[in-house]
DNA sequence: TCCCTTAATGGTCACCCTGACTATAAAGAA
DNA sequence: TTCTTTATAGTCAGGGTGACCATTAAGGGA
């Protein structure tokens, strides 16, 4: 027999719960970090999990998702709405939480480098940490945030949101760095500035002088994000490690 | 207050109902077409939908929709593997099904021409549309229709799954025709040609003569799907239309 | 102060890929 | 046979990119 399509039959009716999980990432000091908050209690207790939590009766899953990011970070609804949170999919497996049956949807969402989460809140213990450096996470969230990173590597190729984890106003250097920090590759630099300023719409230059980096060296020019969303031709990646997986 | 990371608080648990929906398309005569059911009772009786149903207590999202892929094609689970099948993203609008909470994670599947759907089922009357020519569907499936002719667009530039939609064999004219049909643009044929030709493990020659079409014109050579997934370099559509969301 | 280092910026050049196009081969139809 | 149709082979110029080299503008140290 063929259950009814699209929820008809109300016999069929299985009840869930939905959730949402963030894998936050943001680039500091050249290495690529995501926000993760340490469990208080069973199961996975003392491990670290992704940030998240319930779709509430009301809200869509990209609103919750939008207030657990404004929660996590500490930041205002409003400030955090700046934020690019992109959906990547939803985990289904039926033992992915031993307790009960869970439907996650995981979302990605980029921001610019922000002080540690606040510490003081009714909330776990939350910091970033470096990707790579963490240990096993709860549940199958190993498997979100490397979906997570190999989601954003290849986002990075065509569209033009790598200025997502950059402030207001940056250098192309800085731009750069976000690029080898998510690939774990080094890149021409004079190559890269000729691929960003031709493509139209990827920065505007800002106003005013460069600033001084307190280091030494030219200071740089400084840029903000320009109006364009995608990248054609698009910006690959140097030859060598692709994302496997192409389901 | 925040409410608990990845579902702690056994208060804060609301029940959904979680649905797959697929989108199963096809190239037929050189038309793109959709897989869809019609509608037996309220609300939107008489309309026509994406196929689709429960995700069962015990099946992930995925099982779910390789179930009623298999139910709506008419074939066995066995075969039904072999069809390219891929989570779209997740639509959890909470007013997308006016009786209750249902969130449901859409699937696209990209099957060569098959014959129409078993008619004489318990399901209710099922059909290929020509996409662009269904009327309004019913819940959000237009949305979800429209996001998936966008993705599988989209696919068809960095990956080579455009094989999925032939059968195990097929001329260079065949694929071409898929991505002409996907698109809605017209393709140069030699330098279709070369660029499939010179990406190695898309296509492999297949042993045996050429086939007869029965109509007019030197006879193609058959191939095969190639072993590789990946395209690089991408194989971009014509300038133009774009898809222009790129959230 | 002068020189060295560092980093940004500017520019060159060859190669590859692509789009546009022409030519040839092999079938059916008139 | 001759024409039409479709597949296949080949040419050629331009754009984009990778690999370089050169110049500018800052700080640091002798």
């Amino acid at each position: 027999m063929s259950t009814a399509p699209e929820g008809y039959d109300p016999h069929a009716f299985v009840p869930f719960a939905v959730t949402v999980d963030l894998a936050v990432f943001t680039v500091r000091e050249g290495r690529l970090h995501v926000l993760l908050v340490e469990r208080g209690e069973a199961p996975y207790e003392g491990h670290w999990a992704l940030p998240g939590g319930f779709v509430l009766p009301r809200e869509s899953a990209e609103e919750a998702a939008r207030r657990e990011l404004a929660e996590e970070t500490g930041l205002t609804r409003r400030s955090s709405r700046a934020f690019h949170l992109e959906q990547l999919r939803t985990y289904s497996d039926p033992d992915r939480d031993p307790r009960m049956r869970v439907v996650s949807v995981a979302y990605a969402a980029l921001v610019p480098d922000l002080p540690e989460p606040r510490g003081g809140g009714d909330a776990a213990r939350a910091r970033w940490w470096e990707t790579g450096r963490t240990g096993p996470l709860a549940f199958d969230h190993d498997r979100i945030l490397s979906d997570a990173h190999d989601r954003i590597g290849a986002r990075l190729e065509y569209t033009c949101l790598a200025t997502a984890f950059c402030p207001a106003e940056f250098t192309l250097g800085d731009l750069q760095q976000v690029y080898e920090t998510v690939w774990g590759v080094e890149l021409d630099r004079p190559n890269f500035r000729r691929k960003v300023l031709t493509t139209p719409g990827f920065v505007q230059a800002a106003e005013g002088p460069p600033r001084r980096t307190g280091g030494r060296g030219k200071p740089a020019a400084l840029y903000r994000a320009g109006a364009a969303t995608a990248l054609h031709p698009p910006l690959l990646r140097p030859e060598g490690r692709r994302e496997g997986r192409t389901p």
